[in-house]
RNA sequence: GGAGGGAUGCCUGAGUGGCCGAAAGGAACAGUUUGCUAAACUGUCGUACUGGCAACGGUACCGAGGGUUCGAAUCCCUCUUCCUCCGCCA
């Protein structure tokens, strides 16, 4: 979330920024200064009546050891008669800073300056577009037609057991699924981070770290029971590590990586371009996280995309990377790199990768900070990135890749499959 | 799941109603001394909100939230969490 204190010092650059993202309420900036103002009225108003109070009940402390009875007890009742104002001012000042919180949180992210204003994904940039489209065989099948045509991945089955976008993998199919895992993994640990094992299930704090609380639960599955969360990626876990936490200068950068599944509710919207691997409501992905100095993290944020884009490329496909527009980016991002994928059989664009760089927003959540050279305690700026999610990229290799022999498999990831062809 | 005991600053740990934002030791940082290292000595050493150009103040925080009181780290209630023992168990 935005620091009120920027807000109240950058009203005009607040707004602005928010038009780029064609932000429907400008008028809670106005609002959020406002109650903001009030609220700082009222905390001064009650640190000088607590003072005060402070000052006599010490006082009483003293008279009392010195054994003035009667000036202790008559000063007692005088600042009992102050109790009653202290009390409705203390009240009035957790209404405001409740009042002022959920206000703040209705707020998102301001995108970076280079991010364009444009409200849907036709106004996204496009930075650069890497390979040619594959060539495929006459009678080219889509994913979902080939993933039952070799007995891979059986979507009805999992249907049966759970729902529908819970497939299952079988056989080749699953040996492909951890094959990708370990390709993603391994490469991310020899890029400097370090490979972490965290929960799939978060609490409400953790939910709230880093964005998807309190707006956005209806993304994630609930075990209400114990009240906890099903992650909906690695981002959750990997980045609330570091919540509520002071870092040395010197510790950062922080580079984590995680393999999780990932679980997402996303109701509604079924049909072509939801089918087979598309869209699942379980999937599974290696996220890598950073946690940087803030002159960096915009460095750090083409670091990662050239990362992500260094798997595409092992793995032999065409992709494209764009810049996602004001409207087009999450609720947290200051920017955003979608990696996306040229799936030949579909004849679309699939996204298998999203980095951002989040700058403050989660750190101001999370009251993830580092002790600068100066001492003084700043925010630190988070980053993720996909890397990869694995269901498109399966579908990608799976339609980019088949033969008459069968789906050959990319040569970088034969040594994680044990077999070059899926037949 | 049952019984009991804890949770204090970076760490250890004292503190059972006022003189406690908190002893002491350690770590860390800066300095003095020193041929180097070590030791010794001196100083600094939590976070946030807020007032002020600043110097320097005010307020809140001793796991979290409520309560009692003129006054709470200290008493009461609820919750979270850790440890020990028992039970169950991959």
């Amino acid at each position: 979330m935005l620091q009120v204190s920027y807000i109240r010092e950058n009203r005009e650059k607040v707004l602005e920024r928010l038009s780029v993202r064609n932000f429907k309420q400008p008028e809670l900036v106005d609002e959020i200064i406002r109650i903001d103002e009030e609220r700082r009225q009222v905390q001064t108003s009650l640190d000088s009546l607590s003072a005060i109070a402070n000052a006599s009940a010490k006082q009483i402390g003293e008279l009392m050891r010195a054994g003035n009875k009667e000036a202790a007890e008559l000063l007692k009742a005088e600042t009992s008669a102050g109790k009653e104002q202290h009390k409705k001012l203390s009240d009035q000042l957790s209404d405001a800073e409740l009042k002022l919180y959920n206000l703040i949180v209705q707020l998102p992210n301001l995108p970076h300056d280079l991010v364009k204003a444009g409200s849907t994904p036709e106004e996204n940039e496009i930075v650069l577009e890497h390979g040619n489209p594959a060539e495929l065989p006459t009678g080219a099948l889509p994913h979902w037609e080939l993933t039952a045509k070799y007995d891979i991945i059986d979507f009805e089955l999992g249907t049966k057991i759970t729902g529908a976008g819970f497939p299952v993998y079988k056989g080749k199919g699953a040996r492909l699924q951890r094959a990708l895992i370990n390709f993603f993994l391994d490469h991310a640990t020899d890029a400097g981070y370090r490979e972490m094992q965290v929960p799939h299930l978060v609490n409400e704090a953790s939910g709230f770290g880093t964005g998807q609380l309190p707006d956005k639960e209806g993304q994630m599955y609930h075990a209400g029971i114990d009240n906890l969360y099903l992650i909906p990626t690695a981002e959750v876990p990997v980045t609330n590590l570091y919540r509520d936490v002071i870092l040395k200068e010197e510790e950062l950068p922080i580079k984590n990586t995680a393999y999780t599944p990932c679980f997402r509710r996303e109701a509604g919207s079924y049909g072509a371009h939801v089918r087979g691997l598309n869209r699942l409501h379980q999937f599974d992905k290696v996220e890598v996280v950073q946690v940087v100095h803030p002159d960096k993290s915009y460095q750090v944020l083409e670091e990662m995309s050239a990362y992500v884009q260094s798997l595409l490329k092992e793995l032999g496909l065409h992709y494209r990377v764009l810049r996602l527009c004001g409207g087009d980016m999450g609720f947290t991002s200051a920017m955003t790199y979608d990696m996306e994928v040229w799936s030949a059989a579909q004849q679309r664009w699939l996204e298998v990768s999203s980095v951002s760089n989040f700058e403050t927003y989660q750190s101001n959540r999370l009251k993830l900070r580092f002790k600068n050279a100066t001492g003084k305690t700043q925010f630190a700026h988070t980053l993720n990135g996909s890397a990869l999610a694995l269901p498109r990229i399966v579908a990608a290799i799976l339609e980019n890749n088949q033969t008459e022999n069968g789906i050959k498999i990319p040569e970088a990831l034969v040594r994680y499959t044990g077999f070059e062809y899926i037949d």
